[in-house]
RNA sequence: GCCCGGGUGGCGAAAUCGGCAGACGCAAAGGACUUAAAAUCCUUUUUUCCUAACGGAGAGUGUGGGUUCAAGUCCCACCCCGGGCACCA
């Protein structure tokens, strides 16, 4: 195995340069970012916060997607470091949560030991891929320094409420000086205990919130979930609804992220109408979008669990119903809609009247009425509602239409905004004025109201398991308190049984000594999700170390700091897959700080990349029963680190999905071995090389300073278009030039190393370093220190440019003309030019079209 | 079903504003060096046709239409691939 990579000749000496420079930028810390008041604090610089998704280290270790935002963001930071600004670009761990805590139980080791192994192989990974982290900032989630301020955050959250005037988070403390009851306060606060119906999921042991489950099965594991109410810590994150939906406006983030969590969200204006039980008092209210389709409804349905059914459904049905409800209660999730294509129900035989019209309709339950969404009762509109179309259809229930579609339309049932028609009240108006018309009249006879529903629900915030941040919470006859903050952390005990109890019973129950608090009050046994450490980790790594505070108050306002836009750090980059849990959580978390003066921006992230999934060399999807994963370690054992993280950027853009392929890491691998015999003699292996003769102290040629400078240009503004595939095309470019030029003069060399810095740091330090020696005239200091060369325009003009001559939109021939020609001048000279003669000859010339410095098209007939 | 992303040589890809399609790299072929190979360096490489050759003519960015002097790029319709969502009233 190791014979390959010893039996081919390097192309140059990555295995000794690489280390050097790692123990090197180890030791003297040339990464390690001031803050605000530190020694050697420039405050006249600008600052950029550049930041990677927290990685969550499995046993697994490194695979090659990890390095390619990594290597994109360590890109940026040295670039723009280069440039002078001052850089904040961290690395950290989150550790706690479900899959450390599995592969903990069935390793049969504790948490604790895993998760250490696990980060310490993670950084001495990421370490051999020399990226310029400031590791003296290091933080990871489980680290009682670091939990005991996620803890805090808890508090500030539990003692907060929102303010509906002010749409923003305000101190509990408002609510009791206003002489609300504990009861009344206890119903206000963002994190509260409620009996909600959870997804229990028995193969873990613990609930999961929504976004944990996925066609019915856990996310993690692929365990089966049921429904089952359960009393929970929630977190009221809906009614930030509106403003995580609003203000995504000034976010520079992908489009379709910003969909996704608009959907997420999922906000939807309508009304709620309440219908009269015929026959008793009860009142059935449903949600709608659709009010103008009131005189359309045929039928009502209530969700199955609905806690009207007992009391609609007849003497005759009630058997029927009450079958339904049993199979409907034991289909999973997943049954109940993915596979589901027939809809399914029951008449409960009761009737409801229509507010509208007074109109006698039947009831029905099915489980295509969601009991969580809404009121979980609809008003069934077959006509209008390609749902109800087909429950109607199934069922033969009447349709009716209410709305008449425009001209054109044929769908059977139409969804879509027309005129009213067989609606009294509001015949003939255009939907959105029906809509309007109709709610206003059943809010004047108050039997209905516009309302705003989410699909958006609060967070399920509680996990039953062992390996998570305790909440700092005690309970006293029945009732919760906060503990004080100056006994955070509240560190889990040290339980050698940590396993689920297989009951909502957490584990750290058994723990009686630590649950124990005092004799009158007993610890909060649940933990908080694997989400909680992610929500507000780029805040801590402003100011890591710090004892006092979170973050210190300027370290945050600095580096969050956010030139009149609404998000602190300026380049986030990481996977898709967090669309919406972890970006949606920690922009929750953000705002409540926000709202309650901790920090000074209402965003967390400014600008948002996502990183393209690499694909197996076979065009599949990299898994371990394919047998196509590419582990860095031996890529990097084979071409280098600077290899690797050149030909993650070289395989195509960014954010684009792309294949692996172990030819292409040996085309950029041969690109350094040029750059390296552009100094050096041969790549021999001893410890001397001989640098080539080529490389003088020599005036640059225009030539040569022309494809330099187009460099300079051209892998700067790349780079800062995060364009890396395309910027190092062009210092391949100029390596070719420069491999063919019989003199290669210092300074051009240095400045493209300059270039190759951010992309192959060891190598281009190495290099660097080496001509320094031989050339002390060179400025001193590791590469990566000195600053960006300054490109220069003058150097790209040319005396003479190349037109394109077109006869009737093709091209003929080029012309060799002066730079500065006129567009006159330059229609006169192609017109009698040699070719254009040829080709118009006998024809009646219509137009000439002239575009200055690209083309000439003249139009024959 | 709905919503995204994408379709350009043998392959990964490039192409500011509509202005020379295929930069750069891989693979392939030929040559130089070498006893030989590897490595390296140089050359060719979208395709069809004409020419002994120099050279020239045509076609071409998933398909079909359209706008324009000019379309990979803009507009309309359709096909295929990848990803996500999935009864949210």
């Amino acid at each position: 195995m190791s014979e390959s990579s010893t039996e081919r000749r390097r192309q140059y000496p990555f295995h000794r340069i690489e280390p050097k420079w790692q123990a090197y930028w180890e030791e003297y810390k040339t990464y390690r970012t001031a803050n605000p008041g530190d020694a050697g604090f420039d405050a006249s610089k600008p600052k950029y916060y550049v930041l990677d998704m927290f990685p969550y280290p499995s046993g697994d270790g490194l695979h090659v997607g990890h390095p390619e935002g990594y290597t994109a963001t360590d890109i940026v930071s040295r670039y723009r470091r280069k440039l002078g600004w001052n850089v904040l670009h961290p690395m950290g761990c989150d550790s706690f949560g479900l899959p450390a805590d599995q592969y903990a139980i069935m390793t049969g080791q504790h948490p604790r030991i895993t998760t250490c192994r696990n980060v310490d192989r993670f950084r001495s990974k990421l370490k051999r891929l020399g990226f310029c982290y400031d590791w003296d900032r290091e933080i990871n989630t489980t680290d009682p320094g670091y939990f005991r301020w996620t803890q805090w955050i808890f508090l500030k959250i539990y003692n907060s409420y929102f303010d509906e005037t002010t749409r923003a988070a305000r101190p509990i403390e408002e609510l009791e000086a206003q002489g609300l009851s504990r009861e009344e306060i206890d119903a206000r606060r963002l994190a509260y205990v409620a009996e909600v119906q959870v997804n229990w999921c028995p193969g873990l042991g613990t609930v999961l919130a929504n976004e944990e489950v996925v066609d019915g099965k856990s996310e993690v594991g692929g365990f089966p979930v049921e429904r089952r109410p359960l009393r929970q810590w929630m977190l009221r994150i809906t009614s930030y609804a509106d403003r995580l939906g609003d203000e995504l406006e000034d976010l520079d983030w992908p489009e379709g992220i910003k969909r996704h969590q608009r959907e997420w969200i999922g906000r939807s204006e309508g009304a709620e109408v309440t219908f009269a039980v015929d026959g008793s008092s009860e009142t059935i209210t449903v949600f709608t979008t659709r009010p103008d389709t009131l005189f359309g409804a045929t039928y009502m349905v209530l969700a199955p669990e609905h806690p009207l059914v007992e009391a609609i459904t007849t003497a005759a049905q009630k058997e029927a119903v009450e079958a339904y409800r049993q199979q409907v209660a034991s289909k999973s999730d997943m049954e109940r809609t993915a596979l589901a294509k027939v809809k399914t129900g029951v008449d409960t035989g009761g009737y409801a009247i229509n507010p509208v019209n007074g109109e006698r309709i039947p009831v029905w339950i099915a489980d295509y009425v969601l009991i969580s969404y809404g009121t979980g009762a609809i008003m069934a509109v077959p006509a209008h509602d390609d749902r109800d179309y087909e429950f109607a259809t199934q069922f033969r229930l009447p349709i009716r239409e209410v709305v008449q579609a425009p001209a054109g339309n044929s769908e059977t049932c139409f969804t879509g905004d027309g005129v009213s028609i067989n609606s009294p009240l509001i015949e003939g108006l255009p939907t959105p004025e029906a809509k309007r018309k109709i709610t206003g009249w059943l809010e004047d006879r108050g039997l209905g109201r516009k309302t705003i529903n989410y699909k958006l629900r609060d967070w399920l915030f509680a996990r039953q398991r062992y390996w998570g941040e305790p909440f700092p919470i005690v309970w006293r006859s029945g009732k919760h308190d906060a503990v004080p903050e100056s006994e955070l952390p509240v560190v889990p005990p040290p339980l050698e049984d940590y396993k689920p109890t297989g009951t909502p019973e957490p584990p750290l129950s058994k723990a009686a000594d630590w649950v124990r608090y005092s004799d009158a009050a007993l610890r909060e046994t649940n933990t908080m999700p694997q989400w909680a450490g992610s929500c507000w980790y780029y805040l801590r790594f402003t100011d890591a170390r710090n004892e006092q505070r979170f973050a210190g108050v300027e370290a945050e306002r600095y580096w969050m700091g956010h030139n009149r836009k609404p998000g602190g750090v300026d380049l986030y980059v990481g996977g898709t897959e967090h669309a919406v849990l972890h970006l949606l959580y920690a922009r929750f978390w953000h705002k409540v700080l926000f709202d309650l003066g901790y920090v000074s921006t209402p965003e967390p992230f400014q600008k948002l990349v996502n990183q393209g999934l690499i694909l197996g060399e076979d065009g599949q999807k990299m898994s371990k029963s394919r047998g196509n994963v590419i582990n860095p370690d031996h890529v990097i054992a084979e071409y280098g680190a600077d290899s690797l993280r050149l030909f993650e950027m070289f395989m195509g853009p960014l954010e684009q999905v792309k294949p692996w392929s172990t030819k292409g890491v040996e085309g950029v691998y041969r690109f350094l071995g040029r750059v390296w015999r552009l100094f050096m003699e041969s790549a021999d292996e001893g410890d001397t090389h001989a640098f080539s003769a080529k490389v003088q102290e020599a005036a640059a040629s225009p030539a040569m300073l022309k494809v330099l400078h187009e460099t300079i240009r051209k892998v700067g503004a790349d780079i800062e278009a995060m364009a890396f595939n395309t910027a190092i095309s062009q210092m391949m470019i100029c390596t070719n030039e420069l491999t063919a030029a019989d003199v290669r003069p210092v300074s051009v060399l240095a400045s493209f190393l300059h270039l190759l810095n951010p992309f192959a740091p060891h190598l281009s330090e190495e290099l660097y370093s080496a001509m320094q020696q031989r050339f002390p005239a060179l400025p001193a200091g590791p590469l990566s220190e000195l600053p960006w060369p300054r490109f220069e325009e003058k150097y790209l003009v040319e005396n003479s440019i190349e037109i394109v001559l077109q006869v009737n939109g093709k091209v003929r021939a080029k012309l060799e003309v002066p730079a500065g020609i006129d567009a006159e001048a330059l229609k006169a000279l192609a017109l009698s030019s040699e070719k254009a003669q040829e080709h118009i000859a006998g024809k009646t010339i219509r137009n000439v079209i002239v575009v200055p410095k690209r083309l000439v098209n003249i139009v024959v007939q």
